[in-house]
DNA sequence: AATGAATGAGAATTCATTCAT
DNA sequence: TATGAATGAATTCTCATTCAT
């Protein structure tokens, strides 16, 4: 009889990033995130590798494996971490996506993903979401959540939508967000001058088509 | 024992893929090229082995590297492949242009990655477009030419319109056409009922409205 | 800072494991081992982690190693463990054996080890003792005490017999006990239905040919 | 549609040890083999590192890995390869069973495992096998077809044995030749002057008394 | 020319043990 | 004293590419 966790006979516990308990391993925590951001954003998941985000955050692999006991670990971290911090500008924006107008809306949502202050996680995770699934859920909640997000922004500005409806509208907002993303962050992405812009203003009215449809006087 | 060029002591003659002569290599080079798109296509440029593409095509890894000294030279003989059988429909396209309705040329670009002829290897094209650039110059090559292909479709369409505009237009379209193209192709991809639709028929009408407004009457 | 033996520069004092002084440390002891013996039992020696142990046993890995200030030193506790516990039953098998027919002491003897008041413990050290010796004394001295209690009884019931022969006789006893707790305790040794008691009886008529042998009338 | 080995997407092919085709190769692998027993007998299955392994035997890591793409199967080669070396002899003991004394068999069985010729291998097979099965199909195979070959030979010698009795004997007898086995080729394990021959006496007599028990005169 | 073998730098990950607060 | 954090050598395994027959 042992007391603590108890483990099934040969079965493999999931591994789980540890939840740093000291100041200490809090600061490491955030340098290692921050550093595998940069990472992850010059070279791409696949090429990114673990002790390239060690000694970029200046810690040793066996500390960085403490924290973090897989790759995929770190890179679901980076994504929850994105999708908390962005989740109070989600409620912002459904807050404001009733009153606002279409073209509103519009900027509204694609501004969502290039908020400056996360540029830095934001194409890392960019690079995330484009790499092959692998079966992480974390990614795959993420990309669930964003598209509910957008859903409700429209639910909320244009109520008399039907569900069917708003999921294929979000599905083709989320690929007009991360085409602004790519122009505004990625470097090598296709781009040209005045080019988000253009995209901006097809959004705009697109939405508004869509938005003012069969709005009740 | 060189031909041609004389290789310099200690220079590094830069690899090329060796052009099979008899239709034995030809049929070989094809498998070669159909396998590289599967496993491309399963599992993402990083994560593609020679190995396995030998594998699959049933070619030993030395006669592989015979054909292409290097992975690279792989995927750019694939792009390469993708870009010469989508350019006789680009010619058709760019024709079919002028005397096209916006809408009808919104249609014209949007299927005109996902010709179903070339589905496999549009799926694979489309990974390897999607990972870094890594300094590919066969890939900067086949987007700038794809960007230039869409402008000179909308250009045929809209002579009035100007190199700045065009450009511009063309970067959207293409980040559209590539939408399109994952929500058909990619079942990973983000997705919805009537998704693809949506998203076309704002196409059609952002095109509409653009290529119609200077137009002279 | 230290007491008794002073510590000589460059020079490695060994390690022991620490006596708990408080009740509160006995208890840790006990639940630590109690752990340690799960896991060895599950996963062999090598394949046991010092974290794992703290887990189970709910103990922070700081705290383990204040105890047990090596892994080795863990498996060594457990081994003195089961060797003390066993102790008091190896005075009553050889108090028994005096007065006992050889079929008797058969039994006694196979059934030294398989105690089931400790048959959980008995597992792990079963695990120890089939891995490499390590250089680990404390093993050594246990594979030699079982031997030198199984001749003390053997001797108690027969005690014309003289030391060579006791000692051979002690070493095959030894294997026989051996395969016995493995048939018994290991869900994965060599077994079939009755294949334990097959082997008792064997042992039983070879004990009683043995050891009445040239017995005094 | 490629040619060759078709595989499913994403899933993962099980690892296979290649089969040597030149000379060269064949010659790699028995010398990786040899290593290989050379080092699990000193140092026991866990403890042997594939390093290790390729550098006594003058492979380099990469080669190993060519041939052996798993630790694992680096021990099922081995055990293969004495599995199917002992089997000639196995078939010889079960010929010459029929017709040979109980005392007879009960010397060919225990010899079994210690022929000479194969004494290097025999001790790391030896210790493959006390090793944990970890899920390994060939070592559950070969202790398997172990225990079916000593029911051959004791059924050759004494027909009128039913399966259950057989299967339990064989049991018993297993556990018997596992002890020579150690007694004679390793010098950590238990052992005294005479006990091999002690187990050799009393394993005869415990044949004797079973083989000729029902035997129709 | 065909092809099996060789290579070796690196990748992810592990873990016993020590340390600093 | 308790304990979370740090350490880093070791381990298994990978793969693009080159070589030798």
């Amino acid at each position: 009889m042992t007391t603590g966790a108890e483990k099934q006979e040969g079965e493999a516990m999931p591994k789980v990033a540890v939840t740093p308990q000291r100041s200490n391993g809090r600061a490491r925590v955030a340098l290692i995130l921050e550093a595998a951001a940069d990472v992850i954003r010059e070279r791409g998941y696949e090429s990114t590798t673990m002790s390239e985000i060690a000694l970029r955050s200046g810690t040793k692999i066996g500390s960085l494996y403490r924290f973090f006991p897989t790759k995929e670990l770190v890179c679901d971290a980076l994504i929850e971490d994105y999708a908390q911090s962005s989740e109070v500008q989600w409620q912002a924006i459904i807050a404001a996506a009733s009153s606002a107008t279409p073209e509103r809306l519009a900027d509204l949502l694609l501004d969502a993903y290039i908020d400056a202050r996360r540029k830095h996680s934001a194409r890392a995770v960019l690079a995330l979401l484009e790499g092959r699934a692998d079966g992480s859920l974390r990614r795959e909640e993420f990309r669930h959540r964003n598209l509910e997000r957008i859903g409700e922004a429209l639910k909320a500005n244009a109520p008399q939508l039907r569900a069917p409806a708003l999921r294929k509208m979000a599905v083709v907002m989320l690929y007009h967000m991360r085409a602004i993303m790519a122009m505004t962050f990625d470097p090598n992405a296709p781009n040209a001058p005045g080019a988000p812009q253009e995209l901006r203003i097809s959004v705009r009215s697109w939405l508004a088509a869509r938005l003012n449809a069969q709005r009740k006087p």
